[in-house]
DNA sequence: TCTACGCCTG
DNA sequence: CAGGCGTAGA
């Protein structure tokens, strides 16, 4: 049983503030600011584009037998044995990756192809590296020569020495901007290869050479865009990095090789110089790829490797996330929702939880979720009204002749509390008392029955359900009169005059809108499925990188930027990169069912999907923040990735049952110690029993409810929640002190008001896998 | 009969 | 959080 020091010892709200440190000047674009750069041509998009692309680079090897897969995936009436047969398939791959001879022969033809071409340029790639270092050793002394032959003899080739000096310049000016620019490329591409083509590292020979040959033909790419092929492979470049890399790799490869010597001295030299015998970074770099394609089986550079691939992470991670949130903003600020953009992101600071903030962020909410909404909510409100009907039955024929007396209507005069509070109440009943009887409108949740001087005993017998250690503080920030929820309440509870705020507590995530983007992404990403050919481990670098996951979304996502998508999405939906979290969350998921995807991994023997994940649980926990009694049909809605069937189903249904219960327990629980303590205090019992009957962010009950339903905090609880949550403290408080808790009944009055507060789920939900991660 | 709810219990 | 139980509605 959940006591109340084990649930106020909850360690804080981990915050974990997503590379905040990083200033613009690490984007990969910065180096072409100033210019107007052409859209594709900017190599921060690129390089984020790149990451972005859903279809993307990542994969060559499978890629398309994942693409298919995917798609498949998302299809509802899909075969369930067509679904095993791909995921077999999978599976092989997978197993036999390790195994190179084996999975030369089991592999499909594109995949034979590719690793053949894998291997031919991973050839040439060394003897291209070969070719550069001696030219490097070789050119050194000859530009010195040069450069001192050129003094010496002034006439003679004058003009082309100066020519070739000015050539000389301008390739020292390019290589060091894109010096810069290749970094980050590298970073952002290498890491991402290194997770996509994690399979190359069973193929010993051919994996470090093929993955830096790609990488390299990257930068290579960028270094003719910018300084030797202009538009040509601008084209190139842009084809290969937006539409879908490596589809494009081998036959730019190939188009490349026809004058490839030449570049290769003139572009690859002067970056590989740098890359291989310059910054530590890239020798990091090296020893990345190479210990974690090759396993380890390297010595040098594996331990710089682990170390690069940490460094790596948090580079790659801020990079692409200030870029996409700059992109977000733009959006957010071009659609006018700019009450939630970022600035709302930081908004969900406590101290925001004051009458404009909290009905901003409200209103947001709503902006957010009407679009989707209104016909979901008529749809839900009907279905609330069936519910209320059977309930309201029932409910009349259990409470008939208890303490409900619906035909007196009760607007409770604190006043006239004031003595029939006082009496005692009937000793087997609880709390009854025989002048409070009538309940009162569950329309009206509060009451104003509590006066400064009341001086009822304290109503309840059983222990003190006040939280131990943070019991609510006087926190008599005004009431925000809400909308539709609590608008009862407001009026019968006159807003105390504004105190000063109670000091925040750790906001629940200040982080920039980026992330919950992220988190759509990686929602997404989670439902594809898990790739053949990564090994597990991969998931070590991919569980705290939602961009390295969306990175390698298939081709099921069309398009990325989703802005579009972005209008649905929830505000609140963001995520901090929370290292390892993931993997907790997947965790099981890592085992069974490799997160959302209960098809990837949630496979019964016979391969049918079943079952649901924690993170299915994770998910239905923030739908509760929405939706208290979501129907099997909107379960259905929201679980696409789930197959349901009589017992998922009930087994959701059960779930949301013993979140309202939670929920209950909780808020019957406050209500009785806000009750317990207006009774007890002389004071100003009125303040502080006011104060005790709101949830703000800055209050306890919020924070237990915080814990339970979004435990990793990763999700900004929907301010409606909180006004529900009110609604629902408030009913629970007025039917405690006018005793009808003595009716074993009592509660479903509270229940049908609270049937009725469901709102829409943010569309977010629809997607396969857990918005927050 | 099925489904869903709430309560209780472990 | 799940199982068992009783209840109620369709």
């Amino acid at each position: 049983m959940d006591s109340p020091t084990d649930l106020f010892e909850d360690s804080a709200p981990q915050i974990h503030a997503f590379a905040p440190n990083h200033n613009s000047t690490d984007l990969p674009a910065q180096p072409s600011a100033g210019r107007p750069p052409p859209a594709f041509r900017s190599p921060g998009f690129p390089l984020i584009h790149h990451l972005l692309q859903p279809g993307g680079a990542p994969r060559r090897i499978g890629g398309q037998l994942n693409t298919n897969l995917s798609t498949h995936r998302h299809q509802e009436d899909r075969n369930v044995e067509e679904d095993r047969g791909e995921r077999d398939g999978e599976v092989e791959q997978v197993m036999d990756g390790g195994e190179e001879g084996a999975m030369e022969g089991e592999d499909s033809l594109l995949g034979v192809k590719k690793r053949h071409n894998d291997a031919a340029l991973a050839a040439e790639w060394s003897q291209d590296v070969l070719k550069v270092k001696r030219m490097k050793l070789e050119n050194r002394p000859r530009d010195g020569e040069a450069e001192e032959g050129g003094r010496r003899r002034e006439g003679g080739r004058e003009g082309k020495r100066r020519e070739r000096e000015e050539l000389k310049e301008q390739l020292e000016e390019a290589r060091e901007r894109l010096q810069a620019l290749q970094e980050k490329v590298w970073r952002a591409f290498g890491e991402k290869h290194m997770a996509e083509e994690e399979k190359k590292r069973r193929c010993r020979n051919r994996g470090e050479d093929a993955g830096m040959m790609e990488e390299e033909d990257i930068t290579e790419g960028m270094y003719d865009e910018e300084d030797i092929d202009g538009g040509e492979m601008e084209k190139e470049t842009f084809s290969l990095l937006s539409v879908s890399p490596f589809d494009n790799f081998h036959k730019q490869r190939e188009e490349r090789q026809k004058d490839g010597e030449r570049r290769i001295e003139r572009g690859r030299g002067l970056h590989l110089e740098d890359v291989m015998e310059g910054a530590g970074l890239w020798l990091d770099c090296g020893g990345l790829v190479r210990g974690d394609w090759h396993g380890g089986m390297e010595d040098e550079g594996e331990e710089g490797g682990q170390k690069f691939a940490q460094a790596l992470k948090v580079e790659l991670g801020s990079a692409v996330a200030r870029v996409i949130d700059r992109v977000l903003r733009l959006y957010t600020e071009m659609t006018d929702v700019t009450p939630s953009s970022p600035p709302a992101a930081i908004s969900f600071l406590p101290s925001d939880t004051g009458n404009d903030g909290g009905r901003e962020r409200g209103v947001w909410m709503g902006l957010l979720t009407r679009g989707i909404g209104e016909e979901k909510m008529r749809g839900k409100e009907e279905k609330a009204g069936r519910q209320d009907g059977g309930r309201e039955k029932q409910l009349q024929k259990r409470s008939n002749g208890s303490a409900l007396h619906p035909g007196q209507p009760h607007r409770t005069d604190p006043s006239d509390l004031t003595m029939p509070l006082a009496v005692q109440r009937s000793p087997d009943m609880r709390k009854a008392h025989p002048l409070l009887g009538p309940p009162l409108s569950t329309h009206h949740p509060n009451l104003s029955l509590h006066h400064p001087s009341l001086s009822r005993p304290p109503p309840l017998s059983h222990p003190p359900l006040m939280p131990p250690a943070s019991q609510p503080k006087d926190l008599s920030s005004s009431f925000h009169p809400s909308s539709s929820s609590s608008s009862s309440s407001s009026s019968s509870f006159p807003a105390p005059p504004p105190p000063p705020p109670p000091p925040p507590p750790p906001p629940p995530l200040p982080l920039p809108l980026l992330h919950y983007s992220m988190q759509q992404l990686f929602s997404r990403s989670l439902h594809h499925p898990q790739l053949p050919h990564l090994p597990p481990s991969r998931k070590d670098y991919m569980n705290s990188d939602p961009f390295l996951e969306f990175s390698s979304h298939p081709s099921s996502h069309p398009s990325f930027p989703p802005l579009p998508m972005l209008g649905h999405l929830d505000p609140s939906l963001h995520r901090h990169a929370h290292g390892g979290r993931e993997r907790g969350m997947r965790g099981d998921g890592g085992l069974r069912g490799g997160g959302m995807d209960g098809g990837d991994l949630y496979l019964t023997a016979g391969g049918t999907q079943e079952g649901l994940s924690p993170c299915h649980l994770k998910k239905a926990k923030l739908m509760f923040f929405y939706a208290r009694y979501p129907s099997s049909n909107t379960l259905k809605t929201y679980f696409p990735d789930v197959k349901f069937n009589r017992c998922v189903t009930s087994q959701m249904i059960k779930w949301f049952s013993n979140f309202r219960e939670f929920f209950y327990i909780q808020m019957e629980r406050f209500a009785r110690q806000a009750v317990r303590e207006a009774l007890t205090r002389d004071g100003a019992p009125r303040l502080s029993r006011e104060s005790q009957l709101r949830v703000g962010r800055d209050t306890e009950l919020y924070r237990i409810l915080n814990m339970h339903y979004n435990k990793s905090n990763v999700y900004q609880v929907p301010e409606r929640f909180i006004e529900i949550s009110e609604v629902a403290l408030r009913e629970f408080y007025s039917a405690i002190w006018t005793g009808r808790d003595s009716d074993p009944c009592w509660k479903k009055g509270i229940y049908k008001v609270i049937c009725k507060l469901d709102s829409p789920v943010p569309d977010a939900f629809r997607l396969p896998g857990c918005p927050v991660g």
